[in-house]
DNA sequence: GATCAAAGTAAACAGTGATTACAAAGCGCG
DNA sequence: CGCGCTTTGTAATCACTGTTTACTTTGATC
């Protein structure tokens, strides 16, 4: 005897997250950009005004979007390399770098609209996010490992950013629909092959 | 006594150019994304409907002026290392690859909006670019320079391939408000010899 | 000068973001 | 319980938008 929850109640339960979740299917169907407050309202039911209750405006519920892909991203690195473990080997610690790139990059080629929005118009400046996103400290980290293995020289803040933009251009690019790869694989691994080779 | 353009023509004489114009204006000014068709028809002395007699919708519009970007891009490339020109010593052939990489941050530092959209929802697959801009070509020919004289390998695409989303990488992240350096020269500068010296 | 396509107008339609005054739930507390 | 207060939703409304339609003006061409 579930209670149905739907029936005339007034109060939505949880519409702010109900609409975050709305407009990330909207980023998934490649369709956020004309994404519409007044379709969504109807969409879950719920009277043109209610968004307003919880985001100011249009705009901060796509910034609260475009952090939800920063913790999402996030999520990814931890899976790829979690933050508290450690590389052993030198060849586990190029692993780890690869499981990163990789991880960077099959995120913006799953999630094109919604990386575009993180890194565009929401992005950065205008989210919680700092100047630089906290997967930022992933990649620092795995950099370090790789100078404990002597894959690399100890990496300095320059090298650091180096490495950052090099992979975020290879992730900005894939993203595009009109750029792709025979071999994701092997792209991403010869990409990788030149960063270390910058950074020996 | 030169005839008043302006006064009651029933045609503009260039709406579409006007268009693109006003546009790139409001790219400027960092409200491309809050454009309406209707407020620029009105700043043009036009009709509402005017403009559809020149782009098919608002989207139409928008890929004329992210096209215009990559128009302005080549033209600054064109500038830094004119096309038909050649490096004559190999310090030559450096300064020529700064100037591109120079060029390109210049480019998205100076129009953000512009860039995001050449390279976002309307860009590269959805202009007449082609999978990769026009500017690959320039790029491509400072690298086989770089290896003429030894300071570089010889490039293959995989070479040519990263060295673009690595400069392209910078310059999106550098576009970002969220992102800027006390000295650009430097960072850039720095970029380039990580480059060459993974491609050496 | 008549003809005809190109380029503008005017009016309408559906849909939008946003604001307002009001109503209903949920809650804490005596 | 029942009283109040805050949160959350509603209904109505405003100014505005993209886009289409039927109609008019214009400029060029034979």
């Amino acid at each position: 005897m579930v209670e149905t929850k739907t029936l005339s109640r007034h109060h939505h339960g949880n519409l702010k997250e109900a609409l975050v979740e709305y407009a990330l299917d909207a980023a998934r169907a490649g369709v956020l950009n004309d994404l519409s407050l007044r379709q969504a309202s109807r969409d879950l039911g719920v009277s043109p005004g209610a968004a307003y209750r919880h985001f100011k405006d249009r705009n901060s519920l796509m910034r609260h979007v475009a952090q939800r892909g920063f913790d999402e991203l996030a999520s990814r690195f931890e899976a790829a390399i979690p933050f508290a473990s450690q590389a052993q080997t030198s060849g586990d610690a190029r692993d780890r770098f690869l499981s990163l790139a990789h991880a960077y990059v099959a995120f913006s080629k799953d999630n094109p609209t919604l990386w575009r929005l993180m890194f565009g118009r929401f992005g950065l400046s205008s989210s919680s996010e700092t100047a630089r996103p906290s997967t930022y400290e992933w990649l620092s980290k795995s950099l370090v490992e790789l100078a404990v293995f002597d894959v690399i020289r100890p990496p300095d803040g320059a090298a650091q950013f180096f490495a950052w933009s090099a992979i975020h251009g290879l992730s900005d690019l894939s993203s595009s629909p009109a750029v792709s790869f025979v071999d994701d694989k092997t792209v991403i691994e010869a990409h990788c092959e030149f960063i270390l080779a910058a950074l020996s």
